[in-house]
DNA sequence: AGCGTCACCCGGACGC
DNA sequence: TGCGTCCGGGTGACGC
C-alpha cells in the first residue's frame, strides 16, 4: 500500500524517469483531465485545472505520505492513500480503468494518477505549508534520534499502536509498517507511550526505521496484490500472518483490533506487562 | 487528551 | 452463475 516507502519509490522511480525517455521533472504541465472531480482536495476542480496550466515541474520530494512536486507559482501534493497508483505514460496512449486525473505536459507525456478504490488526493495550494503543517518529524531523518523520539513519547498518554498511526506523532507510518516495527521492537501494541524504559524507547525508534528501510529495499508494502506491488508484503513478520508461527519464537501470531484498526503481534515477543530484569 | 465510531470507496473473497 | 455481504487501507468529523 502507499505508506511511505511506496511514495518515496514513486518519487525515485519519477527522478529517474528522465532516463527512460519519459521526463517529468523540467516538464511544463499544459493541461488537466480530471475524469473524477473530488480526486482534487483542493481547490475546486475548476480552479485547479486553470492554476495548474503552464506550471513548470521543478523538483519532486516527499513529506510523509505526501508526494511533493514543487511546480513554479504552486505546491501539487499527492497522496496516493490505500490503491493510488502514478504512472508515466504518452499523451495518445490508451486510458487504463480508474485512471481519474492526467496532468498533460508539453511534450506529450501525461502524469496519470490512477486509483481504483478513489481513497488518494490531489492539492494545488501556494504553500505546502497548508497542508503538511502538522506532520511530525520524518523517522528516516538524522536529526530524529531516540532521544528526540523518547521526549515524544512521554509527551502522550497513548497506547503505542494509534499513536504510531497519528501522523502528527511521526509522519509516513501506515497500518503495516506499525506492526511491524512493533514487532521488532517487541512491544506490545497496547503499551502505554509513557512508560517506556530507556531500552525500549531504542528499542522503538531503531525499529521503526529498520521497518521502514526495509520497505524501501523491497520497493514498499503494497499488500493489495491486485495493484501494482512492493516485494515488502513477502517479508511481512507479523501483519496479515494471523496463526501463522513468530517468525522469531513460534509462537501463533495473534490479530487484535486496536481503534478498528487490524494489529498483528506475537504474544511471547511482545508481552503487555514486559518481565523485569 | 484520548478514545470510539462512522463515513468515504471499491475490488476481491466468501457464503448461499 | 449470480447475487448479497463483509473487509480493509488512511483520514477527518463528531461525540463522549
Amino acid at each position: 500500500m502507499p505508506e511511505l516507502p511506496e511514495v518515496e519509490t514513486i518519487a525515485e522511480s519519477l527522478r529517474r524517469a528522465g532516463e527512460v525517455g519519459l521526463p517529468l521533472v523540467g516538464e511544463t504541465l499544459v493541461r488537466a483531465t480530471l475524469r473524477w472531480p473530488r480526486h482534487i482536495a483542493q481547490p475546486s476542480a475548476l480552479e485547479f485545472e486553470e492554476q495548474v496550466r503552464g506550471q513548470r515541474v521543478r523538483a519532486i520530494g516527499r513529506r510523509g505520505k505526501f508526494l511533493v512536486l514543487d511546480l513554479d507559482r504552486h505546491t501539487l501534493l499527492i497522496h496516493l492513500r490505500m490503491s493510488g497508483d502514478l504512472r508515466m505514460a504518452a499523451s495518445d496512449a490508451p486510458l487504463e480503468k480508474h485512471d481519474l486525473t492526467l496532468l498533460h505536459t508539453a511534450s506529450g507525456h501525461d502524469l496519470r494518477f490512477n486509483d481504483p478504490r478513489r481513497f488518494g488526493r490531489v492539492w494545488l495550494v501556494e504553500d505546502a505549508h497548508t497542508v503538511l503543517a502538522d506532520l511530525g518529524p520524518e523517522p528516516l531523518d538524522p536529526a530524529f534520534d531516540a532521544a528526540v523520539l523518547g521526549a515524544r513519547l512521554a509527551r502522550h498518554r497513548r497506547r503505542l499502536k494509534p499513536l504510531l498511526l497519528d501522523q502528527t506523532f511521526l509522519a509516513g507510518i501506515g497500518n503495516i509498517y506499525a506492526d511491524e516495527a512493533l514487532h521488532r521492537a517487541r512491544l506490545h501494541p497496547l503499551r502505554a507511550s509513557h512508560r517506556l524504559s530507556p531500552d525500549e524507547t531504542w528499542r522503538l525508534w531503531r525499529a521503526v526505521r529498520a521497518a521502514l528501510r526495509s520497505g524501501l529495499r523491497h520497493h514498499g508494502a503494497s499488500i493489495d496484490w491486485v495493484y501494482r506491488g512492493g516485494g515488502f508484503q513477502n517479508h511481512f513478520r507479523v501483519y496479515a500472518r494471523t496463526g501463522e508461527p513468530c517468525p522469531v519464537c513460534g509462537t501463533p501470531i495473534r490479530r487484535i483490533l486496536v481503534g478498528q484498526r487490524s494489529t498483528h503481534f506475537c504474544p511471547s515477543c511482545q508481552p503487555l506487562r514486559p518481565r523485569r530484569r
